[in-house]
DNA sequence: CATACTTCTACGCGCCTATA
DNA sequence: TATAGGCGCGTAGAAGTATG
């Protein structure tokens, strides 16, 4: 086996994914390819500009690399290699899932979907909720999650909350103990620290770091929500931008919503 | 018991934000 | 403007469970 690490390939696509907060991230598709005895058929393109500043087009042949030997990433097309039939990306000018047009925000070089309501965003924020740095519900993976919002049982997170195990026994490759034990999960994972339930929220650059500070600060959601610009402001590695997105985040009617619901089910207090 | 399928975990670099 | 550090990215392999 040899060792290499960097490797070419040819770049078959460019495909968008949708994050948790509507954000558009592109990936390239490429020809499977070794990379330091590793088979690599995807890799990340951050965002719009990082496309566009490596002039990176559909059906060029470029170099991959594994930073580390870990995440691998496009990085340079091989100019000299076009033959005239390569395609340059356009960024899309809508959301690939729910179709609305997306925004990018000045100043900003991320792409989002701003509708509240776009499935792919309500399946990623899920997938986020139920996550390790979140709240931490085993069992409950991508694939589940989409086979929960595919039979209508979760149209939003207080429903995850709802879910009773005669629902789940009825769905394809789930049997009796595979319900026990994600409705088991689910329950345990009521008394998460308020540090996790702020990250399972999702709010835009709210990290475990950053919301181990907030909940260290205010203990409470209710002071949180209450809590000023200056005062978030205040707190260490707290800057203007995660701030601005707190304060944005209880400022949303449906945001606020979603907390007082899953706080009367009795998950994320104290 | 064998097979199929899903989830979980480790890995470490570099973009991006916070801060001086 | 420069430096420090949080955060998320894709893959393989292990661990676990369902099904026949």
């Amino acid at each position: 086996k040899f060792a290499v690490r960097k490797s070419k390939t040819k770049l078959l696509d460019i495909g968008i994914n949708v994050g948790p907060t509507g954000s558009l991230n592109p990936y390239a598709v490429l020809l499977p390819v070794d990379v330091n005895g590793v088979m690599v058929k995807r890799a990340t393109l951050h965002n719009e500009d990082y496309i566009n500043t490596k002039d990176l087009r559909i059906g060029d042949q470029v170099i991959v690399e594994r930073a580390g030997d870990v995440i691998p990433k496009v990085v340079d097309s091989v100019v000299e290699e076009r033959n005239g039939s390569e395609i340059p990306f356009k960024f899309p000018s809508v959301c690939p899932s729910c179709l609305y047009k997306v925004v990018r925000l000045e100043g900003e070089s991320t792409v989002i979907c701003l509708n509240v309501s776009c499935p792919a965003r309500l399946e990623r924020s899920i997938e986020h909720f139920v996550s390790k740095v979140a709240m931490d519900i085993q069992g409950m993976g991508p694939r589940i999650v989409r086979i929960l919002i595919e039979n209508n049982l979760i149209n939003n997170l207080p429903d995850i909350f709802q879910l009773k195990i005669n629902d789940l026994i009825i769905l394809d490759g789930m049997g009796q103990k595979k319900a026990e034990n994600l409705v088991k999960a689910i329950n345990d994972s009521k008394t998460r620290p308020f540090s996790n339930f702020l990250v399972a929220l999702g709010i835009p650059y709210l990290g475990i770091e950053s919301a181990a500070i907030l909940a260290n600060h205010f203990a409470y959601m209710e002071n949180l929500v209450k809590g000023t610009h200056d005062e978030l402001l205040s707190l260490p590695s707290i800057g203007d931008k995660i701030a601005q997105s707190i304060i944005d985040y209880f400022a949303n009617e449906s945001n606020l919503g979603t907390v007082n619901a899953l706080n009367e089910l009795g998950v994320g207090i104290g």
